[in-house]
DNA sequence: ACGCACATGTAAGCCGTTACATGATTAC
DNA sequence: GTAATCATGTAACGGCTTACATGTGCGT
């Protein structure tokens, strides 16, 4: 039911296309919510009826023709409703940390180049948020209130990727450690 | 599909029942993936269809019976299987930050609250861990490969509860820094 | 001619959530 | 008698994943 909800406190922003807000979502609020091309589309037809949003088609000449969505009055009151109502903690579902709990049945080179692998891919989202946060969050204290807020979600994008380098570097020098004991 | 791949992975320690493992969820493995009691007795089901698990009745005097789950070369070799396979990162859907995000919409006494029952829920759960570290860690140097290896994912929610709270802590900073430049 | 960025969709199947359901034994 | 712990299930619904599908305009 929470990606309509997400996709408001996006859009309340600013009316915007379901391209866009695909990029947006690989881009900024990937860091604590997940969705794909197709549930985002889908998602947008679903508000539309329900009169959360309207679309509004728009021609262009140099691009392919595309759909701007604003947000309602309905659509407001539906994301207020639901911002003052508690929320429980995300559930996690890690296959690499049920792969480390089983991980003494395979070859450790395994289990290392994985370890490696997930290392790398936070390292850069860690280095994209870093950029993000030079390149849109420099003069915090003249920003908007609305900026403010969205700057608080990017800290928990940095903390999230710097925590899982450090527990993959932590992991790897156990893993080194115990293989020079065995050599 | 990876849920039948966690139980598999807690079974191959040792044989034991659905009662069991939803305990065993919630207390150790909550901290990377999360089930219901529903999900599991299902999954249960469907793993001893396929043959990777072989269930045996045990009757029981002094309390209910219970039906005991072992993994057979079926399943390990399954698991093996999925073990060296590349595994993606989690996807997160927190609506907490999605909160936060739109968090200038509404009273900040309702943002500041939920941070405060989130603190204190991370907070809970990394004593927990804690707990769990001094009673079945203590020595790891003399610790099988397999305890070992489990310590490294009690090691990952330790970090996780830890660094929500941190965020957790510099927001409501931040908040309350707010409120006073407001008076 | 080809690849890339732009732009929007449909449909099947699997998995997780929610609600419902039952019953034994122990301790107070 | 009643609450807590032990113990195991069924079924409907809704959302997410995966695969499929189409087409424009620009740059090289």
């Amino acid at each position: 039911m929470s990606l309509a909800h997400t996709i408001l406190a996006s859009l309340v922003h600013h009316p915007t296309t379901g391209y866009e807000l695909v990029k947006d979502f690989n881009e900024r609020i990937a860091c604590y919510w997940q969705a794909s091309q197709q549930q985002i589309y889908r998602e947008l037809s679903r508000m539309e009826e329900q009169g959360w949003i309207e679309g509004e088609r728009v021609i262009q000449s140099d691009r392919p023709n595309k759909k701007l969505y604003r947000v309602t009055e309905l659509g407001l009151k539906t994301l207020k409703d639901w911002l003052v109502q508690p929320s429980n903690p995300a559930a996690i579902r890690e296959e690499l940390l049920v792969k480390v709990l089983a991980g003494y049945l395979v070859d450790i080179a395994v289990i290392r180049a994985e370890l490696e692998r997930r290392r790398n891919y936070h390292q850069l989202r860690l280095e994209h948020y870093y950029q993000t946060e030079q390149e849109h969050f420099q003069d915090l204290d003249s920003a908007t209130l609305s900026m403010q807020f969205t700057y608080r979600t990017l800290r928990r994008g940095i903390r999230y990727e710097a925590d899982w380098v450090e527990w993959c570097d932590e992991t790897l020098d156990w893993l080194n450690g115990m293989d020079q004991s065995n050599v």
